[in-house]
DNA sequence: GCAAAATCTTTACAGTGTCAATATCGAGGC
DNA sequence: GCCTCGATATTGACACTGTAAAGATTTTGC
């Protein structure tokens, strides 16, 4: 948040003798020089475990608790490693981001492989979908928080290229992986929004609680599964042209 | 942000005589008892001057720049100024947000209104819904970003209620608008949440730039509308029932 | 073996929300 | 008239935050 970065004078300290705890560090941690308990200096893996810690701040505090800061406590570290790694909270989130799209791609991948007529298999995608982000929704609003993310990240990217083309590929439309600029019919793009914004706007609508007055004036039995149920079976969603 | 507040001792300033230049204020400005320029200690009608600052804040510098300090300064008035008139920053932005639900609530009224076959209106009526998110992104943005706002608050559940009650009507289903607990089928449930997670998903989306790539593939003169167009044409959506 | 690069810590600074104390003004009461 | 009292606004402080610079330490390349 420092917009205007000033010129300062160097500071001259004392080096010092006395080890600092550091905490959060795993008993059978990676890579250890010494035999001792005394955190070396350098982590040694520093950057999966900040990803890792990243993860469960997620987790456990939500996205308001996703700050640097805290990332770096929980990993042990000094609260300015992390920048050598990710440059910075965006470079940061933004790795966070795309291991939750490869995440993402594993159970959607799972729930496409299912042997199932098309119907039936669409509506399998489309509660996995809900579930990921029931299971994980600090990340999957954080997958969706753009503002934070930087989508020129060559891992997000990929990831997230990776997430929609499979996202086409259940709609029935099929696209080169690499392909970025293949042409569109207007027919088969709807076919693709249209799923997309079903389900995500859904996903996001129940996160945020706003589905809640609807759910609860719900006749007795029925549940967040059902009324997507309800709603998919009225939504006959067949590749377009057949 | 401050979690854990501290007991600290009096501090005794000087008088200060000299008058800070305020800055921002309008020329032809509300209530004044002096006709000379010097701003008064009490604004006068700050309750509404912030809200109107912080909706400028919000236009010009997105849901990132929509500080309480920002706004502030916007107004021409101290940092904790608002505090005294919102309580903290939630209850500025929930305010904000109650205001925008207001605006959304007269386009879609003024869309609903138009005398044509009941298809077509609701395609003017999701028309109407995208178009009032791009025309103000970080308000949407703002209405849906449950994390900073207090839904209790009665203003804001008050708006946020009547755009619901009017959503619901749009797909066919009268609400009571004041009979909160009021029995719901799962077909009309479906049909509600059905129509709403489509446009709140494609305007998220859209706004999120997540379409970017759809856009850009569509064959030579389709915009966002057309695109928005051939989704709805191929989605049926009739009252259920019928 | 040694210089250079990589990694991590420390320190500093600007910005944020929120609280407490103070200052100023407006409206009633006498 | 004056005077208190409550409402309103400012000032100051504190605990946070992200980021940058500089020093400390370890690893690596040659």
């Amino acid at each position: 948040m420092a917009k205007t970065p000033s010129i300062r004078p160097a500071v001259r300290r004392a080096p010092k003798t006395a080890v600092p705890a550091r905490a959060g560090r795993k008993p059978g941690g990676p890579r250890q020089s010494k035999a001792s308990e005394a955190a070396p200096y350098h982590h040694g893996d520093l950057h999966d475990a900040l990803l890792k810690a990243a993860e469960n701040v997620l987790e456990r505090d939500g996205l308001g608790g996703l700050t640097l800061r805290a990332v770096a406590r929980e990993a042990g570290v000094s609260h300015a490693a992390p920048t050598h790694h990710f440059g910075d909270l965006t470079g940061l989130v933004s790795e966070l981001a795309a291991i939750g799209f490869r995440q993402f791609n594993v159970a959607m991948a799972a729930a496409g492989a299912i042997d199932a007529p098309p119907l039936m298999r669409a509506m399998a995608r489309a509660k996995a979908y809900v579930a990921y982000a029931q299971a994980h929704p600090g990340m999957y609003g954080l997958m969706f928080r753009t503002e934070r993310l930087d989508m020129t990240r060559p891992s997000l990217h990929e990831a997230a290229t990776a997430s929609f083309n499979g996202l086409a590929g259940a709609v029935g439309v099929s696209l080169q992986q690499q392909g970025d600029e293949e042409a569109l019919s207007l027919e088969h793009a709807a076919a693709i929004a249209k799923a997309w914004s079903l389900v995500h706007g859904f996903t996001t609508l129940l996160l945020d609680g706003r589905l809640n007055d609807i759910l609860r004036r719900l006749p007795k039995g029925n549940t967040v599964e059902t009324l997507l149920d309800a709603m998919l079976r009225s939504t006959v969603s067949r590749p377009p042209g057949t």
